[in-house]
DNA sequence: GCATATCATGAGTTAATATTCATGTAATTA
DNA sequence: TAATTACATGAATATTAACTCATGATATGC
């Protein structure tokens, strides 16, 4: 940007006059005179060393460039209009209603919703979680934080956390059954798989990165979702596969040693999701800056303690 | 907005502390003192009258108010910069590909691309048609235009045209089977199909507005597409439902008559879609602000001309 | 070609912005 | 409690922006 920032007003000028197609009617409009307008493109024309109009023709035209531009500086104007004056009316009445999944929520947000107190005392949090997709109009919910692949259509997502995935087991097992040495040797421990939908990719993913395309994954018993494999872990009945933000960092306060280095990303990750537009209003801004400015942190831990080797083993 | 525009450098300044979540670190980065920054965000404080940081605690917190806005600078910022760097680069070379519908390309848009050439002529406009869905990435496209209702997941799409639908045919026609005085008339005459996935729900949706909802629809031959039904028409071998943008205000010029003042909003709009953040460069913003101002003068003339009396007889 | 409408431009004025400096104040840490 | 760190603030100033005015230049339409 060159340091030197254009002047709102002429952006102002310029949107106006992109609109009307003509100096004299934006002129009318913005209640100056036709000069200052001419002034103002000009000013922004030698500022970016970039024709805005062209003027050859009688009917003034708007170039390619300026046709680029306008409509940054209109949707920059309307979107701090409309969130003005959606802060101006603050409705910060009633609670801020957030989804999620339970194991999101069990393990990540609710330790952390503490800081978000402190910050926030005047919002007031209220978690709902399902495993399943939220309708917004439907279910009275102002952000949703979701597992999957970033697409949902008519809606705002943002990417929270990216997760890695890698093999943990207890230590009693360990004491029990020897602590395996290759990946190869995990055929002969109990794995613990989680049954819904046969959504073995994870371990697939893993098993390939670890070399082992073709290893069989027919041992152990399943559960109905990952949380409870995590515990059948810590309980010492097998080997789970878990992803970095279901144990994020105490692994050996459960009583859990990973095994081997390898990791690879999991197939699914954590967003952001809300309706279109819903970032004007002031609790769910709070709460979208927090809750990125912490996954951030987070991913940064995960980064480095995870996965520390870059590119070893990973396969997106 | 109050007539007062904050001053561009003050947004900057937000944008900074926020993103710190400190002044003395903001004013680093923008190499200008702490008080500097202080004063600014004092002055949005009071020019608003919104509390942006929360002074309290030792370290700086933005309040929800802060929160809210401060993204709004810096989308902003992030898409001036981006849209600045991408015409600098300027890649006018290549042509400008258009991908439509055969049926638009004929009636609508070729008839207007002089226009466009006019006021662009360094860019070169290549238009191909197909009926079905474009794969931006696979066909090469810049842009599309498409029928359909507006939810294209994974890209950005506005609505260029809402068409309205009405019952034509030909003069000679008329001549020969006389005028049908209502629409339970229509019976009587040979009515023009599309044959395609059966979807004759605008004709559905025309007989309802009718008020004869439960019509037959069996007579007549079936076409391909509706320009072919509308050629049918005439040549005088029926009763075609025509789309306002398949006509476009010649009528008559084609030996055809509108039969009732009956319409209805046809149950696909057309819309404008393209890869999210391809505004950014030069051409493609110049089609996409050209063909937003065209449609909507056709949108205000079919609204006039076609649909004239608001509210009688639109089942949207 | 003349009247008209529209944009360009240089000079000059007023108002607002941007910033620094020198201190003051409040919280944090040792 | 002293030292430190970070934000607040008033005064002062340089710089820029935002206009207006008067006039010049260009194209359009009759």
């Amino acid at each position: 940007m060159a340091d030197h920032l254009p002047p709102l007003a002429a952006l102002r000028a310029l949107e106006a006059a992109a609109r009307h197609g003509s100096f004299t009617r934006a002129a009318a409009e913005l209640n100056v005179t036709q000069s200052a307008i001419s002034h103002q493109i000009r000013h922004l024309e030698s500022l970016w060393g970039l024709a805005l109009f062209g003027r050859s023709g009688r009917p003034l035209t708007l170039t390619a460039n300026g046709a680029a531009l306008a409509p940054v500086a209109r949707d920059f104007f309307a979107r701090l209009s409309m969130t003005l004056e959606s802060l101006r009316d603050d409705d910060v009445s009633g609670p801020l209603k957030i989804s999620t999944t339970e194991s999101f929520a069990l393990t990540w947000l609710v330790p952390r919703l503490s800081d978000f107190n402190q910050r926030h005392p005047e919002i007031d949090v209220w978690i709902s979680t399902t495993d399943h997709r939220v309708d917004f109009a439907i279910n009275d919910v102002d952000l949703a934080i979701r597992v999957g692949d970033g697409v949902y259509p008519g809606l705002h997502s943002s990417l929270l956390l990216r997760e890695y995935v890698f093999p943990v087991c207890s230590t009693q097992l360990v004491e029990r059954l020897g602590k395996p040495q290759t990946p190869a040797d995990l055929e002969r421990y109990p794995l613990l798989l989680r049954n819904d939908d046969n959504r073995t990719t994870n371990w697939d993913r893993w098993l390939v990165a670890a070399g082992v395309p073709d290893l069989p994954l027919h041992h152990g018993p399943r559960f109905a979702n990952s949380n409870m494999a995590l515990q059948a872990a810590i309980a010492g009945q097998g080997v789970a596969l878990v992803r970095s933000a279901h144990v994020d960092g105490n692994l050996s306060a459960a009583g859990l040693v990973r095994l081997f280095d390898i990791h690879c990303l999991a197939d699914l990750a954590y967003y952001l999701v809300h309706p279109e537009g819903a970032q004007t209003t002031a609790r769910i801004a709070a709460f979208s800056a927090w809750i990125q400015a912490e996954t951030a942190q987070s991913q940064q831990r995960y980064d480095r303690e995870v996965a520390p080797l870059t590119g070893a083993g990973n396969n997106p």
